[in-house]
DNA sequence: ACACCAAATGTAAGCGCTTACATTTATAGC
DNA sequence: GCTATAAATGTAAGCGCTTACATTTGGTGT
């Protein structure tokens, strides 16, 4: 591989120039510009990026630590992460956290050992106080899927309470009453919120909370699975199941359709994080439409501007849900 | 952040007795191991790994080249990926192509130029002369549901073939005679070595193959839906419809269903990959087994072994479909 | 013709490590 | 105790870049 110092020779000039034309800086004349340049592509040159970074201390690239590589939701977030930092020659380097304290501790740490520039966090079980003391580390980060006070403006988030609001006023409307629901792991804030809000619409229209209405999931088909048969078993009267997310719900169709309950005229149905099989699932899911790519985009244009400083549109932290319906959901039958 | 030189102050040694303990090499006494140690700890000493690679000429990371970063199919490959990497401490950098050969061609060259040690390249349109080009350069890299014979020994791939031929048997002895088939973008090779084992299995039943009933779609959703309105447009008599991977599947059971086909005991269909939601569509999709996880770990390995000697099990490079049975095939009824 | 200044280019000191080689120290055989 | 040999440690030269600073060059105005 040509290195800078046989460019310098080839085109007759020194290192400093040579490295002057290839981050097109300085003042560098069009003449040797041109020499430079041709003998770059005689040689076939290509930067060493490591020693870019060593000597410039920018290693240009971020790190992501999401908590599952794999699943519905993470995908397109990786994605549109990817994308728009790759688009500025920013490469990223990824792994998971699994939803575990330590494990997302070592990854942060793993991640910086790396030399990120910066770095992009959807973490679940870590601390409020180790991100804000990591906050006070030299590498700057973000935060998707996370709200923390003092670090309000780099926390990019859902309105999640909105969404369970929203949610669960679509069941009411829809002429339920008696409506079960199926949370995420309590611990989870997004899974606290998403539970608030479906209390705050039965509030809304005087329907009262009942705890034997309520299993506790892990955003995970399985306990979907199981919730929907725990419920069945304490109150088989409910016409209508809310869950905290699509993979529980799809979960719970499946269980339904074992105790002999047809979908949806026996029991409407509504998910969360309109996450994409949710179209092809029978029937097509009702949800709450979670912008997860763009949120992933912002969090790459948080990195881009304040890292790198490339000029970006304001960057927007608080996102919408929006009520998607399909048809999971129809009027209650008088009784079943 | 110390550097190496503040260590070798405190534990009053050399620079290279340092790195010596650091990787822990040579030969160093305990008691200098135990004072460097120290030195670290009080220090809070983290090497920096940009200048660790500057110098050995390693920059412990590998480039994986994936087709999409969402989708069911490639999550749970990038994730074995990135755990049997990250658990010998190396990092992936990971990019996509988009099945398209010229940003194949330049993510591999993102990639290179990040100095990664070794490649995993899941690429679908870039030509074998480049992969083979590329072999003699420095970069090893493994190829992901590809083969090239001069490439053989590093290419991680299913049988295809069988797997087309596993499924359309399977609908063939449950009664089916007449037989559509949803088909992948021809120009690719999984796609024609599925349908391949597809005709394969009618010819052992004496079945001719009808190019009436053959739609090629191009793996996503979108086409299996076109595909299935397009095939009952032309024969609206056949009774099973096999598709070559289950996204396309799920989108030809939504059409299916538009055209107020009952599922499945009107139309049985087979899909293909196993991937996870199939156990969630409704009826739940069987399928044809594609370890793709497995693959991902046996790829990570490879390069754990042929770049970073480390000790793994002989690396299995041929992979074998399974039928998965679930509740998408029935016997036919004996008319529509 | 001269001084003056900005633009263009060169010089060389790092960035924080690894490693070949040189040197010192310990171990053992006699 | 002395040498031969191995083990432990040190020295210093890079790895391929960036960048502060120094130097040279070429225009200007007078």
């Amino acid at each position: 591989m040509a290195t800078i110092y046989e460019v310098s020779k080839l085109a007759g000039v020194s290192l400093a120039t040579v490295s002057r034309v290839m981050n097109n800086n300085a003042n560098v004349s069009d003449a040797t510009r041109k020499k430079v340049t041709l003998a770059m592509e005689e040689l076939g040159y290509r930067p060493n990026s490591i020693a870019q970074s060593l000597a410039s201390n920018c290693s240009n690239s971020a790190g992501l630590l999401v908590s599952e590589l794999k699943g519905p939701f993470y995908g397109p977030m990786i994605s549109g992460i990817e994308n728009t930092l790759r688009n500025q020659g920013k490469h990223v380097i990824i792994t998971a956290g699994h939803s575990d304290a330590e494990r997302e501790q070592q990854g942060i740490e793993f991640l910086i050992s790396r030399n990120c520039d910066a770095l992009i966090l959807h973490v679940e079980a870590i601390s409020d106080e180790y991100l804000i003391k990591l906050s006070k580390g030299k590498t700057p980060f973000v935060l998707l899927n996370r709200y923390i006070e003092e670090l309000a403006d780099r926390c990019i988030i859902l309105d999640n309470t909105k969404g369970g609001y929203l949610a669960t006023k679509y069941i009411i409307e829809s002429g339920h009453k008696d409506i079960a629901y199926i949370s995420g792991p309590l611990w989870k804030k997004d899974a606290q919120e998403r539970l608030n809000g479906h209390k705050q619409a039965l509030d809304e229209f005087a329907i009262k909370f009942d705890e034997n209405n309520l299993f506790e999931g892990d955003f995970v088909e399985e306990s979907g699975y199981e919730g929907f048969a725990t419920l069945y078993k304490n109150n088989p009267a409910f016409t209508a199941l809310v869950c905290a997310n699509d993979e529980m719900a799809t979960g719970a169709m499946v269980s339904a359709r074992e105790h002999g309950i047809q979908l949806p005229s026996q029991l409407s149905i509504i998910g969360y994080d309109n996450v994409f099989f949710t179209r092809h699932v029978y029937p097509p899911l009702s949800t709450i439409n979670y912008p997860i790519d763009e949120m992933g985009k912002v969090a790459a244009q948080w990195v881009l501007s304040h890292v790198y400083q490339k000029s970006v549109h304001p960057i927007q932290t608080l996102f919408e849900p929006e009520l998607v319906i399909r048809k999971s959901v129809v009027k209650p039958l008088t009784s079943r």
